[in-house]
DNA sequence: GTATCATTTTATAATCATTATAAATACCTA
DNA sequence: TAGGTATTTATAATGATTATAAAATGATAC
């Protein structure tokens, strides 16, 4: 657990980010907590134990590790904005049935396309939706 | 043009969608201009030529589409919902300078992946981020 | 052709995620 | 400990989207 902590605090420090508790906090519900969350649910989350945590800080840390690459952003929705601490090139499958959002491998190279061979790429994003096994079995 | 607006209603009528005037206009919108626009730009440049166009028939209409499969939602940024009337597979590369949305081709078998073999996929994105030629050249 | 009913559109208000602002707090250095 | 900077907080503002109810349109029966 401390080591965890100083885990964290490692992490932040190596991206120039001083490692305040909200900051250690959120961080640690990414790396933690992998089902991709919205910002909502790391601040209902967190204010249990933080009582005056602001969303504010949510929105703004979480925008400070976009900026320092410790997350990336997953837009399935355009109503939901998600966070995920893991930022290696990989596809989210969404549920439309309970909403679980699932990471599956996808093949970089695979996605390469000659008409983008004048575009400088930074961000590469894949994802699905549909119906999860689960669900499908229930349903049937 | 007459032509080209017997087709729309075509297209309409084989969804089953009766072939009202706003919804032909948004269509004919949709089929014409191929570059992903918001709703907010849909709506503005309809409402020169429909002065009593309403936001909400916009929505309402766009949402209409999709469920009848006649438009795609290109959700890329959080905070702005695209359209597109092209509902194959491809890919989408936005430019984070000029905003421009560019079309690229993917191949679906490349995008298998065995980790879905149990799932039910109904929808396919792929969308990238970066700079485009255009831009990459000028900011040099 | 007119009355009736259902569908579509419109105008407006409500909602909700996100951003902006300014004050309060915490942190760091001299 | 004092003073300055960075961070957090509370609150208000923004803006896209959705909900609601009235008005307009269209189709059908008589």
């Amino acid at each position: 657990m401390n080591q965890k902590i100083k885990d964290l605090v490692e992490i932040l420090k190596e991206k120039n980010i001083k490692p305040s508790y909200q900051r250690i906090k959120i961080l640690e519900y990414l790396v933690l907590k992998k089902n991709h969350p919205t910002v909502d649910e790391i601040f209902k989350d967190l204010v249990k134990e933080m009582p005056t945590l602001s969303r504010a800080t949510v929105y703004n840390t979480l925008d400070l590790f976009k900026r320092s690459e410790l997350a990336r952003v997953v837009t399935i929705e355009d109503n939901e904005t998600r966070y995920d601490a893991e930022v290696s090139v990989h596809g989210h499958f969404k549920c439309e049935n309970c909403g679980t959002i699932f990471d599956f491998p996808v093949d970089e190279k695979a996605l390469y396309s000659d008409a983008l061979k004048d575009f400088m790429i930074t961000e590469k994003n894949v994802y699905f939706k549909g119906i999860c096994p689960k669900c499908h079995n229930t349903n049937k």
